[in-house]
DNA sequence: CCCTTAGATCGAAGTTTGTCGATGCTTCAC
DNA sequence: GTGAAGCATCGACAAACTTCGATCTAAGGG
């Protein structure tokens, strides 16, 4: 017959150990979240996608520039990031590049963007 | 008197550039942003959060380290990780430690992990 | 006691990331 | 055509991150 669990009484409901979790989430789906966070891992780039939430129209490059005491490249690596991940896209007007949120948003960007404020 | 503006008629209305935007967000409050979403930009921290959600009761760092292929250190650091970020707490009970969500989680992190499934 | 086991911590290797300066490209003014 | 301005891209470098093996600590079993 089965012998008694040699665990003493806990304060939470607790089983022995190492009992079959659920299945985890396809490696595919679990890999577009951590990218989705990763675009968003730096302060700089939830700064950014403040304004664009705030905006009312699409931001220049230059705008973002101005703002951020970084350089020039670097403002432009970040907005490349946020592209990539599915944020923004843009657009040239004249020597400009400006950038919006995208309309059509994957919905993973899409949760991950209402959290911030 | 004022010259025209020499930008071309354009398919989306375009201010010139360089207009004032709105105040920045605090920087504590982006730090503290980015922190959160730096701890779920990895995909073995995403599956780990997963598999708490789906949780009904603490689970044993013996079932994530069966679970992810990776060595018990590296299973540690990314629970330390989730910890210091302030998503799950732990008690031991005897050999084993168990991980859970916390009760008491800050915004910022309640808010992201409501974006995963 | 001694030994085993679970987990945390440490130190190191390899990769990724943020930042910069330099350069190239495109557009516009003259 | 020439020059200047706005951006993107490239190459480089330091910092941070992921992962591992080795070691340390704590708890139990004999």
């Amino acid at each position: 017959m089965a012998k008694t669990l040699p665990l003493r009484e806990t304060p939470e409901r607790v089983r022995g150990c190492c009992v079959p979790l659920a299945p985890p989430l396809p490696d595919q789906l679990v890999d577009e979240l951590a990218s989705v966070y990763k675009a968003l891992a730096d302060p700089t780039r939830v700064q950014m996608l403040y304004m664009l939430k705030a905006a009312t129209e699409a931001i220049c490059v230059c705008d973002f520039t101005a703002a951020f005491d970084l350089g020039q490249p670097t403002v432009s690596h970040h907005l490349g990031k946020l592209k990539s991940a599915g944020f923004i896209d843009s657009f040239k007007q004249g020597v400009w590049a400006f950038y919006r949120l995208r309309d059509d948003m994957p919905d993973p960007a899409r949760l991950a963007l209402a959290t911030i404020p």
